[in-house]
DNA sequence: ATTAATGTTCAGAA
DNA sequence: TTTCTGAACATTAA
């Protein structure tokens, strides 16, 4: 579930324990599992990261990036169950790989932070982030060069004409709505889901904008979504508290909550959910 | 036993 | 060229 909110969330959890500090050691945890997908391969990984030096650490669309004073960095994709933890895991067998890190000032001590993943699905990558970068469109949220901006937002549009719930998952449009908040940023916006991306008027993607800046800080302010599955949780092994905002997503049958009238429905396109108010966001 | 679940990426078809 | 579909990855819960 590790969208733009849950990563920034895991970033900010881990930035403390790790930033300033020297890797000791990279360890992969046993595991009964299959391996961790690491990028390159882990004897060559940790070979190259340790003894380096955590200069920043920051999220990128979806993916937590740790740079290392050499011009490494680590690239973290949780993609569906992968968590950053510095606290006692959710269970020990999911764990993947552990950060070593030296203690501050001339301790011996060392601080830990992990990568655990249920599923197994997520990557490591030790890489030049710039190349990553590429092949992703305009931060959703942020605030250097890389964040889109309204009339960016109406340009994005204007390039496919796919409907607009799909145009959003596509990372190369634009960076870092999942499947959850496309959802809530789309009831938020007013705007139908399966309106195509094109038929965007300037107004239209002007609220687009904004509603994504408005759903997206608010879930990050409530550290994400934890779904009924418990699967994300923060740094500290805590759920997130945004699923009890959530008006639509996973909530078919409900009354809208902001038109009062409406209820949700639930469709399916790209072969994923979509939930919305037919009400109050129209048809298309 | 079957189905669906927050993500990404690829192959192949329409 | 664009868009859509399905599969793959692996696990768990309903």
């Amino acid at each position: 579930m590790p969208e733009l909110p849950e990563v920034e969330t895991m970033v900010r959890g881990i930035r403390d324990a790790m930033t300033g500090r020297t890797l000791r050691e990279l360890r992969q945890c046993p595991c009964s599992c299959r391996p961790l997908t690491l990028s390159p391969l882990f004897a060559e990984m940790a070979r190259r990261a340790k003894g380096q030096t955590v200069t920043a650490v920051r999220r990128v669309a979806k993916r937590v990036v740790i740079d290392l004073s050499s011009s490494d960095s680590f690239v973290i994709e949780p993609r569906m169950t992968g968590l950053m933890l510095i606290a006692d895991p959710p269970d020990r067998e999911h764990l993947r790989l552990e950060w070593r890190m030296a203690g501050g000032g001339r301790t011996r001590q060392t601080k830990s932070v992990w990568f655990w993943d249920r599923r197994g699905l997520g990557v490591v990558r030790l890489c030049d982030p710039e190349e990553l970068a590429r092949r992703l469109g305009g931060e959703a949220l942020g605030k250097d060069a890389l964040l889109l901006t309204d009339s960016d937002w109406y340009e994005v549009c204007q390039r496919t004409a796919r409907p607009i719930k799909v145009a959003l998952l596509d990372q190369k449009l634009v960076a870092g709505i999942g499947n959850l908040y496309a959802s809530e940023i789309l009831h938020e916006a007013r705007l139908s889901p399966v309106r195509p991306a094109s038929k965007m008027t300037r107004e239209q993607a002007c609220r687009l904008q904004a509603a994504t800046r408005r759903i997206l800080l608010d879930a990050i302010q409530h550290e994400g979504s934890t779904l009924g599955d418990g699967t994300y949780r923060n740094a500290l092994n805590q759920s997130g508290g945004y699923q009890n905002a959530h008006r639509v997503y996973d909530r078919e049958n409900e009354t809208c909550p902001t038109c009062q009238r409406g209820r949700v429905v639930r469709i399916v396109q790209a072969q994923r959910s979509t939930f919305f108010c037919r009400r109050c966001q129209g048809r298309g």
